[in-house]
RNA sequence: GGCCCCAUGGUCAAGCGGUUAAGACACCACCCUUUCACGGUGGUAUCAUGGGUUCGAAUCCCGUUGGGGUCACCA
């Protein structure tokens, strides 16, 4: 069969040698050991937790190398594209501190682009027709139907499923038969013409699993799409080739499709990166556990995250715990150093898919925000609020002074230990709600009406907003001894069947009248952070 | 079903042939405390299973079981 003249009816006109793209898109001039890493989302706006893991491991090994990571996108399939899903994908990912040095709609070096799949037809193009031309790829006119038939009749028979083989109809169609569908104007779609056995097998080293073993490929994949454009693999093998990618990190679910890469690559003559597989963020489901999707777990989706108010810094604290099994400990020892020091390996990866531990997230989050002023905590707070919050949520933040002091008092600053309260932003603007608003309910009193009554009586007849904290709280050891309830607690635990209660049901009693709430932080500083006027009201509000 | 990956408490996990099998989260109890939160002390709980190899196995090998992934003109 005449290749050559086949390659020009499939794809005609004259296209740019092969070598001068090796010549146009040069190995990088980069220090020995450096990384070039990247991230090539698809277009579908939609990212989530299992992105962010995977964006992290990414951006530390290239930078941590002094290599690159560059932002691709792949586009090649026109049904999942949405409109200002890159835009969408760079904001989530620098929230989280994620920075591109190159790549899509990023200000750097465009040496390699460019980015975009659809942009980079020709490159595929000249490469699927000089694949023609060498007899290694071929054109297949089966239908969809004819395919799908294919598939059941496999099924039926328990074969493998594929085009491959006995089963590959169009490899071995005659040079006449092709002419003849193409004079048709048959569709088409252009396959890899595998050489591959999958007897044999390949011994490979995978920066995160190690030592694997792979079938050969025998599969005759399709790699242009009969809209001209290629399949994801054939796409993978020219741009990682091109835009000399070193270190392919990607989800595990990927190593299945691996033999078909090592077939590309190596009829190609490229040289293959070397690759990472992680395993996957799982999510419980019932009595099982399932790699997370983005169809049936819209609530891990990065927004949701971002909605809810987590700090940056928590989420990712909690990704490298999970991806680098040495890094909690040396966090524990280093809470004060940038992330960026500690030195994250590809060995130290899970190999085992991680189950998602929202209960861990939270107490990293609750420690992470610990640590905040309460400048910072303002700031945080104020700028989900500005997007996420109710106008009432919002006006909070008008009286600065106020609200630096509830936070002050929140989070135990100036006390002996601080307090861990928030766990994210929409919870700690719950939390601290009694501040700015009357109280919409009230946790119940454990005493009765009337005893509520004379305590809340005798707090109004004397209390004195210029007291400071020990006077106050006589008072309210003196409350308690009028009603029959123990002033020292001492006293209560030594004989409890003396008393109604303690100083503490009479605490409580004020607590619950002021905020509404039976626990919170210091009521005397709540109590002047009010001021008398409210405080009063309150507390006569609830008799 | 074929192929591939994985296997230490409820969860994340340390461990690389000899350990009383770390640590963190969660849970429970107690202490501290005007409540809560913080903090402190203690506790419950793990090497899936059967065979080897070895003086000795959580660690190495094989089988079994279990879990996961994947089998598109989607990535």
């Amino acid at each position: 069969m005449d290749y050559k003249a086949l390659a020009e009816r499939l794809l005609p006109g004259e296209y740019p040698s092969l070598a001068s793209y090796e010549e146009k898109y040069p190995p990088r001039d980069l220090p020995k050991g450096a990384q070039v890493t990247r991230l090539a989302p698809s277009p579908t706006g939609f990212i989530h937790l299992g992105n962010l893991f995977a964006a992290i491991v990414n951006e530390r090994i290239a930078h941590q190398s002094g290599g690159i990571l560059y932002l691709r996108i792949e586009d090649t399939d026109l049904k999942r594209k949405v409109e200002g899903a890159v835009e969408a994908v760079k904001n989530a990912l620098r929230y989280f501190d994620i920075k591109f040095d190159e790549g899509a709609e990023i200000d750097g070096d465009n040496t390699y682009a460019p980015w975009y799949q659809r942009q980079r037809a020709e490159i595929y193009r000249a490469f699927v027709k000089h694949l023609i031309e060498i007899g290694r790829a071929y054109p297949c006119f089966c239908t969809e139907e004819e395919l799908t038939k294919l598939r059941e009749e496999q099924t039926a028979k328990k074969e493998i499923t594929g085009y491959y083989g006995k089963y590959a109809r169009c490899r071995n169609l005659s040079e006449e038969e092709i002419y003849k569908n193409l004079d048709a104007g048959k569709p088409f779609v252009i396959r890899l013409k595998s050489m591959g056995n999958p007897e044999n097998k390949i011994k490979f080293r995978d920066a995160i699993k190690g030592e694997i073993t792979v079938t050969e490929n025998d599969q005759d994949v399709v790699i242009l799409k009969s809209d001209g454009i290629p399949t994801y693999h054939f796409a993978h093998a020219i741009d990682d080739h091109f835009m000399r990618t070193t270190l392919v990190i990607r989800g595990e679910e990927w190593l299945a499709s691996l033999p078909i890469h090592i077939e590309l690559f190596d009829v190609l003559g490229f040289e293959r990166p070397r690759y990472g597989h992680n395993c996957s963020l799982m999510k419980q489901d019932g009595d099982t556990r399932r790699k997370l999707s983005k169809r049936k777990d819209p609530e891990l989706s990065l927004e949701f995250y971002r909605k809810e108010g987590y700090y940056a810094r928590a989420v990712k604290v909690y990704m490298l715990t999970l991806l680098n099994s040495n890094f909690e400990e040396w966090y524990l020892k280093n809470p004060e150093k940038p992330l960026e020091e500690f030195k994250f390996t590809a060995e130290k990866m899970s190999k085992s898919g991680t189950l998602f531990d929202i209960d861990k997230l939270n107490d990293i989050s609750k420690n992470e925000l610990s640590k905040l002023s309460a400048e910072e905590m303002f700031d945080f707070l104020k700028s989900w609020a500005d997007e996420f919050g109710t106008e009432a949520q919002k006006g909070y933040f008008e009286d600065r002074d106020k609200m630096l002091k509830v936070l002050t008092l929140c989070m135990g600053i100036g006390g002996k230990k601080r307090r861990k309260d928030f766990t994210t932003a929409s919870q700690a603007m719950d939390f601290i709600r009694y501040f700015f608003e009357k109280p919409a309910s009230y946790e119940e009193y454990r005493v009765d009406g009337e005893t509520k009554r004379t305590i809340l009586e005798g707090f109004l007849a004397k209390y004195d907003p210029a007291d400071d904290s020990q006077a106050w709280f006589a008072k309210i050891k003196e409350i308690a001894a009028e009603n029959g309830f123990a002033a020292e607690m001492k006293d209560y635990k030594a004989s409890p069947e003396a008393y109604r209660g303690s100083v503490a049901d009479v605490a409580e009693v004020l607590r619950i009248a002021t905020t509404g709430k039976a626990n919170t932080p210091d009521l005397w500083t709540i109590q002047q952070i009010l001021g008398e006027e409210e405080t009063k009201a309150r507390i006569g509000a609830a008799m």
